[in-house]
DNA sequence: ATTTAGCACTCTCAACTTGAGAGTGCTAAT
DNA sequence: ATTAGCACTCTCAAGTTGAGAGTGCTAAAT
């Protein structure tokens, strides 16, 4: 493997890295002296950055300009160098504040976590609504609406609602769906899918048809990968200087708007972890070909192997990883505090 | 006022929209003669494009460039030239196949009038869900979670569903609360948000808790302009050469990350029509800053003054306005015809 | 009274040139 | 091991140029 980096080629990479975040242009060796006053002559520093260049955690766009950080140099420095900031306890505050304001609807919660996000770090955020590995039953309602319509809203462990409009074949009363519902909710409360599908239950018209709509969503939702989905703060990531050129954002923002896509990199998350949880994805990694120039940081929260979502940013590989990696953690710890705070169980 | 256009200057001008159209380029007098074969020559042709430039729907980018139609000229285009084009069998076949694929779900019905929009019209399309002015109770449910928490579950006549969680000070079982919910929905049956306010019951708690945040939850959705919004193919717009500079892509795409923005928009076709119930925006209209580049076109569906929703795209101006218009009152229509079959009363 | 051919004129755009500036790598001295 | 010094390379912005596209005008033709 690489040999071990001294303290001084440490710092150096750590400081280029910094400096180019900041002005998003190469670093050359002089400017890195004067900005940082450093007690070594730029000549030494080309030294040192030549090494570097070697092992490729810098790059050249061109003889002859200054340095730049690779995908491996961020790796680098993200793995062994970035250190955790935390956020400022006035803003902490805010921020919390604000959740507790909205302290009614898991769906403003969300939206708010997702806002948070993106204005903290000026890059589009993703946020996933809590979602649970197996379908659960919890609560069934039936709804007369009009002749032979009924609205079936179904609840599950864990708080999804799903609904749906039925067509029966013949009128029911409100009473006789009423009770039926209250039936069908006495036996099932707690059902997973595989019991709702092995059960057998002896009902009159519109029993049957209402159970199999039953069995209908929790297979669906059950083949989810995430709740749903909010961004928010997409248009931040136009702002940056690295996609000036339009095809560039396009091919990235695209990800965003592909659900299926999305549920594929979302699910990055559920396999492995590194560094307490947050997964730091630099330039796709060669696996996604639209995110070469972006990266993604992302986390799960909720109960774990029971309600999780996601959270996470997108943004271009020149990032202020420290920051952003904290306020990625820190609204993921927020939102684990209220979906333990109201899991509805 | 103006003169009246000849008929040839009218023809002259639909020409130039059409070709400035296909080409995003500046359309000149010669082009304009190969292009369409016409019987006569390039200098009557320049005669002609100096009287529309002057009467304002041509400009020219510069001295000795090609005519381009100005935001007047695309009005008139669209006001008096443009002609509804039907979409072709087969495609509405497709589409109409699609949604009945997915008769189950509303969510899952706007998803797809955004994703067809979307892809028809290579643009970003805007489809609220339908909403109903005055909040009406229809039905309410309550379910015990754990300890003294309830999730609430609310449904509004239109089939709109709210849900909040709520905190009680003491525990109730499950059988109380059925009890309650079912003394409310007899109580409140179609009752208006006035009518619920004024509403004396006598409760045991938590009923007065339980009826404050239905209060407060009619009145929440009450306030709302428009129901939850659907987005799709922002990225489509990026591809356009008129957002080959990202900032003008950036502001122009702003607009729909920005609720309130959005609101204000969209509450355009709440209160004028033209053309059949169709809204064109053409450049801002002096209003939207951030649109001059852009067209919006705009239409409501369901039920008028019961239950409506928007569509609606956003596209670079140079659009082909016939095939977009013909397209989003076709979606429209779809979507009126779904909100009528299931409609929740 | 229109229409048109012809032509001079204007302006853009892409290609090319040039010089300043930034940054490097190497070498020799410290 | 570090550094001063210097030649070298490459980009970038600012000109320069010529081709091409399109116009407006005028005078002739219909």
């Amino acid at each position: 493997m690489k040999p071990e980096l001294t303290e001084r080629q440490k710092l150096l990479l750590s400081l280029v890295v910094h400096e180019h975040t900041r002005t998003a242009q190469p670093v050359g060796s002089k400017t890195l002296v004067e900005q940082f006053a450093l007690p070594i002559s730029s000549a030494t520093i080309r030294n040192e950055m030549t090494v570097l260049t070697e092992l490729g955690y810098l790059r050249q766009p061109h003889t002859s300009a200054g340095r730049v950080p690779t995908e491996e140099g961020y790796r680098f420095f993200v793995s062994n160098l970035a250190q955790q900031t935390t956020l400022p306890a006035p803003m902490r505050n805010t921020i919390a504040h604000q959740f507790y304001q909205a302290r009614q609807d898991l769906d403003e919660w969300l939206r708010l976590a997702a806002s948070v996000l993106a204005n903290q770090s000026q890059a589009a955020s993703i946020v996933t609504a809590p979602h649970t590995e197996k379908a659960v039953f919890k609560h069934l309602e039936l709804i007369s609406t009009r002749a032979a319509q009924v609205l079936m809203v179904l609840v599950l462990v864990g708080g999804e609602i799903r609904q749906q409009i039925l067509s029966l074949d013949d009128a029911a009363t409100q009473e006789s769906l009423s009770e039926l519902a209250g039936r069908i909710n006495s036996r099932c409360a707690n059902c997973s899918v595989e019991q709702i599908n092995s059960l057998e239950m002896a009902l009159d018209p519109p029993g049957p048809q209402v159970l199999e709509a039953v069995r209908q969503q929790m297979r669906l939702s059950q083949k989810l990968v995430t709740g749903e989905i909010y961004l928010d703060g997409v248009t931040n990531v136009l702002a940056e200087p690295e996609f000036a050129d339009t095809e560039q954002a396009r091919s990235a923002l695209s990800l965003l708007e592909e659900r299926s896509k999305l549920d594929d990199l979302l699910s990055r998350t559920i396999l492995g972890n590194e560094i307490g949880g947050v997964q730091v994805l630099i330039g796709g990694e060669g696996t996604w070909q639209e995110l070469r120039q972006c990266s993604v940081i992302l986390t799960r929260y909720g109960i774990p192997d029971q309600l999780t979502g996601t959270v996470g940013v997108l943004g271009p590989m020149r990032m202020p990883y420290g920051r952003t990696i904290s306020t990625v953690r820190f609204v993921a710890g927020l939102l684990s505090d209220l979906v333990a705070e109201n899991l509805i169980e």
